[in-house]
DNA sequence: TTCAATAGTTCACTAGTTCTGAACCATTGA
DNA sequence: TCAATGGTTCAGAACTAGTGAACTATTGAA
C-alpha cells in the first residue's frame, strides 16, 4: 500500500480547503471528526452507511490531500483526525465559521 | 436572451457557496467585486485578460446561480455585484473570512 | 501456519463537469 | 442600416467523481 500523503502546514492551500469542503459529504465526515474530538477511522465517520467503499476512500483521501485531515494506518484500520492547529494557524477561524453553518 | 436566474436568499446553499468560492478565478471575480464596491462588468472583473469570453461567462454564471453576485443588464454590458446583504444574512461573516484569505 | 474476516486502496468503467472556439443574440452609436 | 461591443449558447475535448470488482495489509482463530 502507498504511503499517505498528506501536504505540510504552509501547502495547504485556501481553493483546496474549501473545494474540500464544498462537498455535503466531507463536510459532514469533518463534522463528525470535529464533535469526536478523537481518532475516528473511515467508517465510523463515514456519513451513511450505504455509500461505496470505494467512494468513502475517495472522499478521504482528498480530504487528506487537501491539508483538512491526517490519517494514521492503526492495525488494520486507519484513524483520521482533522488537522485544527494547522488549520487554525493557516487560516484562523475559517474551519469554524464554515463547519458553524453546515447542518 | 434567457431570463437570468438569481436563487432567493434561503436558496443559498453553504455548499453551493464554498463551491463556486473554490475556483480560484471566481474567488478573485468576487475579490474585485468587493473592492470596487460598485457594479462592474464581466470583463472589467476579469481575474485575467486572456481567459476565453465563455468560459468568463460560466463563471459569472456559477457565481450567479450560487447567489453570490446580482447581475443586472445595463445596455450593452452585464452589471455584477456581490449580493453581501443577503450572504451576511445567509452566512454571517463567511464571505469576509474566505475573502480575507484570498490572495 | 493457514485461513477467514475486516478495513481500505486501486483499477476500469460510466456519467457528469469544465474549458474552449465558433456561432450567435442584443444593444448602441455612427 | 451596419459595424462594434458585451455576453450567451453550443458542441467537442479533457478532466473529475461515483461505483463494483479485485486487490493488499492486518488481525485473530483454528
Amino acid at each position: 500500500m502507498a504511503q499517505l500523503f498528506h501536504p505540510s502546514r504552509e501547502d495547504i492551500t485556501l481553493a483546496g480547503v474549501l473545494s474540500a469542503l464544498a462537498d455535503p459529504m466531507r463536510l459532514r465526515i469533518v463534522k463528525s471528526l470535529m464533535e469526536q474530538k478523537d481518532c475516528m477511522s473511515c467508517t465510523a465517520a463515514a456519513p451513511c452507511p450505504d455509500m461505496a467503499k470505494s467512494t468513502l476512500s475517495n472522499h478521504f483521501r482528498i480530504l487528506r490531500e487537501s491539508g483538512l485531515i491526517h490519517t494514521t494506518k492503526q492495525g488494520v484500520e486507519h484513524r483520521n483526525v482533522v488537522r485544527e492547529a494547522d488549520l487554525n494557524a493557516r487560516f484562523p477561524k475559517l474551519l469554524k465559521t464554515i463547519l458553524g453553518y453546515a447542518e
